[in-house]
Order: structure tokens, then C-alpha cells, then sequence
DNA sequence: TCGCCGCATGAATAATTACTCACGCGATGG
DNA sequence: CCATCGCGTGAGTAATTATTCATGCGGCGA
């Protein structure tokens, strides 16, 4: 723990010396007093730690653009629109910087928030950008259970993450994302536990959710909470977009199926006049986006330049 | 001013995919379509105009900050802020494990070094903090005689348990801290061990000293050096601080007292040109440590975060 | 219109950074 | 106590980035 924690010192200082003094690393050997592969690899743990945050000073001109478009058109609360990190990049990966600047303005607030959060890879990127404080007047709500078909805690569980970034008072949902069968769902929702996380889920001051697919490439599916009968039974009923768990058509209005009994989250309704940001980005999220927009499930949204002019066109 | 703006918006663009991307120039240079020189020009225009704002996360940040103000406004070769460790703690705690890390840095070095300190709580709690090792190409040497009125070794012997835990040749100065007369110190200033090690301690490397307060708190005080009598005789010659015996006024200039001519110490002259490092923290000693960075007996200083600030309000 | 100036460009090259590898040290477990 | 494993280290090297320099293009005044 000890040495652990002066690596890291030592990783921040370098890491300072670099980006903020913009000093060489073979300066940085000699003023540390370390070998200069040392200081290398302290510059880039600096980086991989995430000691360092880097952020984009600069609203590029089209991408103003487009956040303006979105809200007038769609006539959201507010848009982000992150650059394009281009082709072969993960698409959560230019949100995350992007939707952890907009969560960080909430948690600036001075008067404490319930933030409710749900899943997912671009919730989770996002919280992998979040400064790391000392934040304890705000609440962190799970919006979604996060017990997997396996019993074990889902991967992408982005409100421990989050909670630990801010040592913030934290609420998981203590019940699976999709129950085996409608029986067992009753039985967890009767816990006291659950009731009270769902209570205080229905009155968050603001949302952050993922929005999953509905396609092949259905989040639901790939992570195994659905088989592939359900999934095309679905499709079959017109289901194009999910939001914790709540499945939902071309127009934004949630459908419901034999799943719908068994998902173990708080549905997010329509209309909702507290921020209910959406954070999704890529080409295969833009039907399940649009409908959300339109359904106005969400009334903000994080995404990227190409998904942005998708949603546009 | 149209063509202004799309430039910076491609610096930002290209900062955007450098820095948050994580992708090469090269790769840059393709997704933009343009050359990896105008690629590599547009970051770095990026970084020059300010659109790309990196910070450090990580409460080291605070205190690298606080180093850097510490460096220009007293002109020192290199400032150490140790994190705060809250109002409870000793403050010798807070900068016993960032000294030691300093005085590490100095070991690591391959030329052999002379080694000098003092003596004091910061000091011992630095040593406290020090890695045993084998290390015996450097030589540690004592600036002050340590033997206390009453003829016992001074308890916080420095240069013992710093020789200890470094295997290092060690020099004592086998002298009373303050001798009872003038012609004491004279006597014991003639013997030969006692002049190779003052010999010794004026050409060392570097310097280790820890900063007294002349307050009624006075180190020298307290540990039974001089009688209250003595003390406020210096205060009120303007004494508001002590290194390694030498008592200095507000503006660092040492001040000649009856117990000067009894201290059996190398008094450290101002201006050195090797690292002068004095270690200290707490609020009774910011005056001490302001007049001696003001008269630049030390040119470099460990201490702790609130101390920093207060050395800088 | 011509010539000059300034600046952007890409080639070449220097500097810096990242990666790979073999080694050694200390921890771990038989 | 000794063999083994894993990790950190520094040397060497590849990759990437920064700088320098010669060139050419376009604007501007004569």
C-alpha cells in the first residue's frame, strides 16, 4: 500500500513534469533522479491511471452545430456532441470524456443530487473519466438490478465504479437485471431493500442511462440476459431500442413482451421533467436513439459527430 | 476569421483524436487526409492555443502546484509539499516520507556523495522513512555536535540511525550541540577528529537540515540547549529562527548572540550552490522557514501542504 | 505584369518516446 | 534452505514526434 501509493506519487509527478511543465522525459529522469525508461513508463502509468485528464478546450465548429440541431429538432433539454475519433475506435470511448464533463456540472451543484444511473459500456467509459473526489453530499442511485443470469455482478457495473470515484453514498439495486420467472421478480421486488432503491430511483434529480439496441448486436443478448428466440420475438413486436431494460418501438413507446415482466429495473417514463441524459454513440444505436428522442424517454443526450448527423438526416 | 476558425477547429480536432484518441500522427494524418507534418503541427498548435487543458488528477496536484510557486517565488532549486495529513498529525510525519524520498534520490546516485545533516524531529522522522540498504559509496556527516548538556547523545541522533540504515561511513562531530564556554568550544574545536569532520561537512554534496523556531516553543528550549533567559535575549535581538545551531533574524541574516560563540555546529553559509535542503512543517515554524528561504540559507525545502500555503499567503 | 516577401508545405533528419528482451532481485512455497 | 515465480530494471532498438531546411505558391506593391 505504501509503495503503491508512492508509485503513484512519483507516476503523478512525472506525469506533471510532462503535460503541464512539458518537460522531456530525460529531463524528468534527471530531476526525479530516476533511470529515463523510469520515467518513461511513470509518464504512461500517469496516463494509464488516469492520473492525468486530458479535456477539449474547444467547441469545434460542427459539432455546435449539430447540439443545436438536436435540440431544436428533437427539442431536447440539452445535447453533447463529442468529435469523431473515427472508424476503428470504440464509440463509448468519445463519449466518455464528452457525458463525464455534463455528469461533472451536476456534481458540482451545491445542493445535494440524486444521480440514478443505469449500465452499460458508454455509462461505464464515461465513469472511467470522472475525476476521482471527495463528493459526498450527492447520492448515487442504481436505476437497474445488476445481478446477471450467473449470479454474479454484471461487468459493466458503473455504479460501484462511480460511487468509488466520488465516495459518494451509493444504492445498488440488490435484485437480477432479468428474473428467471415472473414469481421470482415479485419475490425481489417485495424485498425492503430493492423498494427503497426503487423509491429513491423514481425521485432522482437527474438520470444518466445507456440506450441498447435492439438489433443483432442487442447489449441484451450479448451479455446473455436474453436468448435469441426472445430477441427476434421482440424484434417481432417492433422493439427497436431498451432503456434498463425497458424495451420500446419506432415511436418511443415501451412495448411490452413476456421479458417486460421479468426486468428487475425502474422503468423510465416519458416526459420526465428532471435531466434524463442518454449516453450512446455508433452506427448501430441510431434507430434505438431516435426513438428514444422521440418517445422523449430521454430529454438529453451524449453522443458522437457521426451518430449526431445520423440522428439529423 | 472563416479560415482562422477551421483552422483551430482542426487543431482541436486533431488535439481531440492525439490526446483522447490515443492515436499516432500518422493515423491522424489519414483520418484528416493531410500530411503527418500537418498533423503533428495542428496538435502541437492544439496544445500552444490552449484547446487541449490537461490536469492532474490526483491530490499530489495540489502540492506539485504549490511546489512550483514555492520555486519562483524564493528562487530554490527544488520545493517538496508533502499532502496534508490533517490537523492531528505531527507535521514531521507529513514530510518524513517525502524527505526521504528527496534524500533517496540523492543516494541513487552513482558518484559518491558527501552527505550532510543536522539534527531534529523532521530529520529523525525522515531517517524513520528511509529504506535499509547496503549503500556505501556515499559518506554521511554530521553538522552538529551531539552530545546534549547533560552529556547523553542527543535522542534524535540523526546521523546514527541514518548510518544504520545505509551501512554508509558515517562522521559524528564528537562535540557538545552548545558547549558551557567559549573556551570549551575552543578546545573541543582543536581536536583533530572534530575538524575533519567540520572539514568534511563543509564540502559535502548536500545538505539535510531541519528548521528550529525561536518562539517559546523553541527546540533549543525544549530540549534543555539554552534556559528561557537566553531565549528571550535572542528574541529580543530579533531571532526568529535556528539551523543547525546558527540563530538568523526575519531577513535570514544570522545574528551574533552570547551562544553563538558556543555552538559547536558548521554554520551553513547562505548562498550555497549545492542543494541546501532544510526540512520542515507546522504553523509555529512558518516565520523560521520564511526568513531562512528570505536569506537563502537553504535553496531547497520539504514541507507540508498548509505550510506551503502559509509560506505563500 | 513583374518581382519580392512571407508563409505553408513536405522531405530529410534529429530528438524523443515506446517497446522488447534478458537479467537479477526478492517474495513465495515446498 | 533452496528452487521457482513474478516483477521491475536497464540496454538496445524500433517507432514516433519535432525541427530544420529548401521549395513553391499566393498576395501585394512597384
Amino acid at each position: 500500500m505504501e509503495t503503491e501509493n508512492s508509485l503513484l506519487d512519483a507516476a503523478a509527478r512525472a506525469g506533471w513534469l510532462y503535460y503541464v511543465g512539458g518537460m522531456t522525459q530525460d529531463q524528468i529522469a534527471t530531476e526525479l533522479g530516476v533511470s529515463r525508461q523510469r520515467a518513461q513508463r511513470l509518464v504512461s502509468k500517469a496516463m494509464a491511471e488516469g492520473l492525468i485528464r486530458v479535456r477539449l478546450d474547444h467547441k469545434i465548429g460542427r459539432c455546435l452545430e449539430l447540439e443545436a440541431q438536436l435540440v431544436r429538432h428533437y427539442g431536447l433539454q440539452r445535447a453533447r456532441v463529442a468529435p469523431d475519433l473515427g472508424a476503428g475506435a470504440e464509440p463509448a470511448r468519445a463519449t466518455a470524456a464528452t457525458a463525464a464533463t455534463l455528469l461533472e456540472s451536476f456534481l458540482a451543484r451545491a445542493e445535494p443530487q440524486t444521480i440514478a444511473v443505469g449500465t452499460g459500456r458508454a455509462l461505464s467509459a464515461m465513469v472511467g473519466e470522472i475525476v476521482p473526489q471527495r463528493n459526498d453530499r450527492h447520492r448515487i442511485v442504481s436505476l437497474i438490478g445488476n445481478i446477471a443470469p450467473d449470479g454474479a455482478a454484471s461487468f459493466y457495473d458503473v455504479i460501484m465504479l462511480l460511487a468509488d470515484r466520488l465516495h459518494a453514498p451509493h444504492y445498488p439495486m440488490p435484485a437480477p437485471l432479468i428474473s428467471e420467472t415472473p414469481e421470482e421478480r415479485a419475490m425481489f421486488h417485495a424485498l425492503r431493500p430493492v423498494q427503497t432503491v426503487a423509491n429513491l430511483a423514481r425521485k432522482a434529480d437527474v438520470y444518466f442511462v445507456g440506450i441498447g439496441q435492439m438489433d443483432e448486436t442487442a447489449p441484451l443478448f450479448k451479455d446473455g440476459f436474453i436468448t435469441r428466440s426472445q430477441l427476434a420475438d421482440m424484434q417481432a413486436k417492433g422493439a427497436v431500442g431498451e432503456i434498463v431494460g425497458g424495451v420500446y418501438g419506432a415511436e418511443g413507446r415501451y412495448i411490452e413482451t413476456p421479458i417486460s415482466a421479468l426486468v428487475g429495473g425502474v422503468r423510465i417514463e416519458p416526459g420526465h421533467s428532471v435531466p434524463v441524459v442518454g449516453v450512446a454513440a455508433g452506427q448501430t444505436k441510431v434507430a434505438a436513439i431516435r426513438a428514444a428522442l422521440k418517445g422523449r424517454i430521454i430529454n438529453s443526450l451524449v453522443t458522437d459527430e457521426p451518430t449526431a448527423a445520423a440522428l439529423l438526416a
